[in-house]
DNA sequence: TGAATAGTGTCTATTAGACATTATCTC
DNA sequence: GAGATAATGTCTAATAGACACTATTCA
């Protein structure tokens, strides 16, 4: 029923901004990173109404001129106060939130993304107090309790360890978790870190070692010397099985 | 270096609208069916500029009362003029693509999703003219030159035949695209028609077996009579391969 | 009768998973 | 030396993939 007679586009025709109000567009980020065999979160605490107090995903709004993933990678460095040219960080797009009620002061639309930081499996990437007031803080995943983050941030949250956990299985994703150059071993933890499942040390190096290439380097720890490996491919054929060992 | 004494809440304290101006949500869908044992998606001819006479996606904005998912089911009857039901309907998020110019009128952020109607495989599913003048026609995926799309409509149905070819891999998601009950060479179908690969029939159905249940209802065609099935799990495991037959 | 299809059976090369073994290092 | 780890080797059960075979139907 559109009578388009003018210059006007059809596909903006339609377009009665009382019909279809613009929204606040915002990025939310779930960032993650290994130490110590357990998989953390990046949290921010709220400093006002609504969830006062409350952990929530570090995130911020779009600006004109960017796009979603360009406003993660900006508010990563300071909602979250990361320093980004001093970190491998892999940042993919997860899933849009877009509930009317979501958030209860205003329409707001975010779009979600899962940030993987690379660390040395010991100590988390410092969180330096960025512009934003609320410093980040690193707290474990699986000894979470979601139910207390604020707005959707639970669902959220949950979305991107399933994402991670699952791309886990097909793909070397969980190399983003671990220094460029890593051994094997370093990789297994993440797996143990985000599965919670010890994997057979020796099975899951002979598996890896199909997308996975020698660097000639060796690591010296308690044991016998690791070798040191980067990713060679993209994809683990067949996958690796979540639920057995 | 939020000052926030007030009672504004300070999630939002930061926000200025003229800094990070609202943006016009929208949807726009990726609508496969199969027939003929070919993959087909549903595309409308754009009635003005830009992109006059071009093909796009079906889609149209997300209102105040409705979340992204409830917005492409509406357009989906609306721009598409799809009966919803009368069919079965499987719809879920794909990404959102928010490019700063990828509407060169003005900022335009949009949440793909992916729609599989179920067909029997020798008509497609009928487009009737909705309530927006342009009616939605099929046409086949593989033979269609996606560079003469609207928009960043190709990458969006570039995304969309990827995720259902992949998620193929590993669920049940291809009996979206056949009725509730099918037979096995029916499923196999949209196996070729997505992969463009031609499986084995006696592997195939051995394997889709563990994920199927029979109805108890047989199907007569040229050849043995082909025994009816449902699904019965969500997943293939382990999953098929798309590269080998 | 002949062609087409459904469903099952068979065989083999591959490999996941379990586990052992050897080598190398730290404490 | 004791303990820990890396990397490889071994064995078996499972199965993917290739292919044959039978049964059942339509033309």
């Amino acid at each position: 029923m559109s009578s388009n007679g003018s210059q006007e586009a059809e596909f903006l025709a339609g377009y009665n901004p009382a019909e279809f109000p613009p929204v606040a567009l915002t990025v939310d980020l779930v960032v993650f990173a290994v130490a110590n065999k357990e998989l953390h979160v990046a949290l921010v605490e709220r400093g006002g109404q609504p969830f006062l107090g409350r952990l929530a995903l570090p995130g911020g709004f779009v600006g004109p001129d960017e796009d979603a993933l360009a406003a993660a990678r900006r508010e990563l460095a300071e909602e979250a106060g990361l320093d980004l040219s001093g970190h491998r960080v892999a940042v993919e797009q997860l899933a849009t939130y877009s509930a009317p009620d979501r958030d209860p002061r205003m329409r707001v639309v975010s779009v979600a993304h899962l940030v993987l930081l690379a660390s040395d499996g010991a100590s988390l990437p410092e969180l330096r107090a960025g512009t934003d007031a609320a410093k980040a803080q690193w707290r474990p995943v699986h000894a979470l309790d979601t139910g207390a983050l604020a707005f959707d941030h639970a669902q959220i949250l949950h979305a991107g360890l399933e994402r991670l956990a699952g791309k886990m299985e097909y793909t070397t994703i969980a190399a983003a978790l671990v220094p460029e150059e890593f051994t094997v071993s370093a990789l297994r933890d993440v797996y143990t870190a985000v599965w919670q499942v010890e994997l057979p040390a020796g099975n899951f190096t002979r598996k890896m070692r199909a997308c996975l290439a020698p660097t000639g380097g060796k690591v010296q720890a308690v044991g016998a010397p690791a070798s040191l490996f980067k990713v060679a491919g993209q994809w683990i054929l067949p996958p690796l099985n979540r639920t057995k060992g």
